[in-house]
DNA sequence: CAAAAACCCATTGACGCCCAATAAAACCCG
DNA sequence: CGGGTTTTATTGGGCGTCAATGGGTTTTTG
């Protein structure tokens, strides 16, 4: 699947716009071109609005349906995959870059993240997914994600801590 | 795996670039083209910062697979994982040496580093990894290392104490 | 007809790429 | 074993390319 690894900062241009990160539209690239070695197809992605955090995640097309697998799991469980399902997807939407790489977020979703209308944005990456975030919003989300992954314990050989 | 050993110096320039100790950029070409004898591909490494310690950790390409394989054995929804990956990832950068053997730290881990904008370095084989520090800094550790080391006991077969 | 969205081009600034000079190590030969 | 020679690593810096951004123009849609 996709890899998607570091952080990435830009801005929002008065008409909504971002431009995706090359080492992630390369990612894209490759994923959609899996397997054959075709001419190279356009390469959609997902963007949803994060369910725990102030922030939108962007997915490629394999983690999008990864995720829909993952929800339909909980279907048997009752209840819970109808309010998943309706935060995830209502919100949801598909969109391809433009010939420069950029993408046109949405004004829900810029509310979502709380995007300030021209202001700067971060991008990092998370193994198969990316977030869109706020600059100060994300240095906050980072300090704390690498507080909390330090109390953590891996037990692997080889890992330094 | 790889196999970086020794201490090696160097200094950043006005780029910030350093460049990767020949011994070491060696172990990268082996492991570039393990099992086929191909006409050598580049051969990427990846830097993230240390956890514990102040400075940036570098791998090769298996030595960061290995790092995601423990990860993903996580539930991808989870919390724990998001946390993890977020640390792991967003902080993570992969890259190339130029013809020469280059690589430019980006500024966000020479921050974390505590490097000196043209200052001198410490290169470290640490087996698997290698690590990139300030000197004065490589030195205290290496001291470190050493005093603690003698105290470990070893209780695995063949080896010597 | 107005407003928004898609499309296109033009500018700039960073980064990758390449060449040249110096320093260090390996090598060879007497 | 020593001195000199050649190769190779490290460093410095210039130049070109491409990513990022800004904005103008056309097309679609309500």
């Amino acid at each position: 699947m996709a890899d998607f690894i570091g952080t990435h900062h830009g801005k929002l241009d008065g008409k909504g716009r971002m431009s995706v990160p090359v080492s992630f539209r390369n990612e894209l690239k490759l994923e959609s071109r899996s397997g054959n070695t075709a001419p190279t197809a356009p390469s959609p992605l997902y963007l949803l609005p994060s369910r725990k955090l102030v922030c939108i995640e962007a997915r490629t097309e394999k983690g999008f349906d990864a995720l829909k697998a993952e929800l339909s799991k909980m279907a048997r469980l009752g209840d819970e995959y109808h309010d998943l399902a309706t935060a995830f997807f209502a919100d949801s939407i598909r969109l391809e870059a433009d010939k420069e790489g950029r993408i046109v977020l949405p004004a829900d979703l810029i509310a979502h993240a709380e995007l300030k209308p021209e202001g700067p944005i971060t991008v990092m990456g998370i193994g198969d997914t990316f977030e869109i975030w706020d600059v100060e919003a994300a240095a906050r989300r980072k300090a704390e994600a690498r507080k909390k992954a330090a109390e953590v314990r891996f037990s692997s050989p080889g890992v330094t801590q």
